[in-house]
DNA sequence: ATTAGTAAGTTACTTTATGTAAGTAATTAT
DNA sequence: ATAATTACTTACATAAAGTAACTTACTAAT
């Protein structure tokens, strides 16, 4: 019953994106690398879906996990070359929610 | 709990953007109105959540419902001028699409 | 040597969101 | 009277996300 004629390409994207969270994980990457605790205090997401997200994204070379044997061990998530091509859609978005939403929102 | 130091409404468009099928929705609403049986057919979402999608994005100011009472009924959901300002992140999502995803994705 | 602390997760369980399929209301055609 | 069509809604099932406690690995303090 599938009826797509949307192109697939831009259905996979569209779905990536409209994945809660994942629109945030790389808003806040593209400020620097992150590593998980600042994430999940940053943002309010919690570990178990940060996790997985994350996971999701470096499967789809979006994101890069970094390990640090520091001590305690640091380990940093950072954008691709492939993410950091998002970036004009996250600029979009600010864009249209500063023309679009008012400044005292509910 | 909330450590929201992401501008909230930068914060409020993402969340809008990133519940499933919204953008969806906006894509197909962007080549004209459409009617309920068409969305539901051409892009596999459920009724159920396909009204509950077109609530919202009404209640947001950004699909317009007009009613035709022909016979049968038809009802034309149509992009407002603030849901036409989206059109620049769905743009961006498609060209991202086409320059980072194969064109064989299983 | 035991206790405590920190980062990066994972696990078990609960709540919320979405999918599925059947049902409703209004109208016209047969 | 029965069937057809559109635009939904409702009840129920499954999938996704939230919560809080637990684990592993290492070090520092008692």
């Amino acid at each position: 019953m599938d009826q797509s004629v949307i192109c697939p390409r831009f259905e996979k994207a569209m779905g990536m994106m409209s994945q809660r969270w994942t629109g945030l994980v790389i808003y806040q990457l593209l400020t620097g690398p992150k590593r998980f605790c600042t994430l999940e205090t940053s943002m309010g997401i919690s570990g178990r879906v940060l996790s997985e997200r994350l996971k999701d994204l470096e499967t789809h070379g979006i994101v890069k996990r970094d390990v640090y044997p520091e001590t305690p061990v640091r380990i940093e998530y950072s954008l691709t070359e492939k993410g950091q091509a998002l970036k004009p859609i996250i600029k979009e978005i600010e864009k249209w929610s500063q023309a679009w939403l008012p400044v005292e929102s509910d």
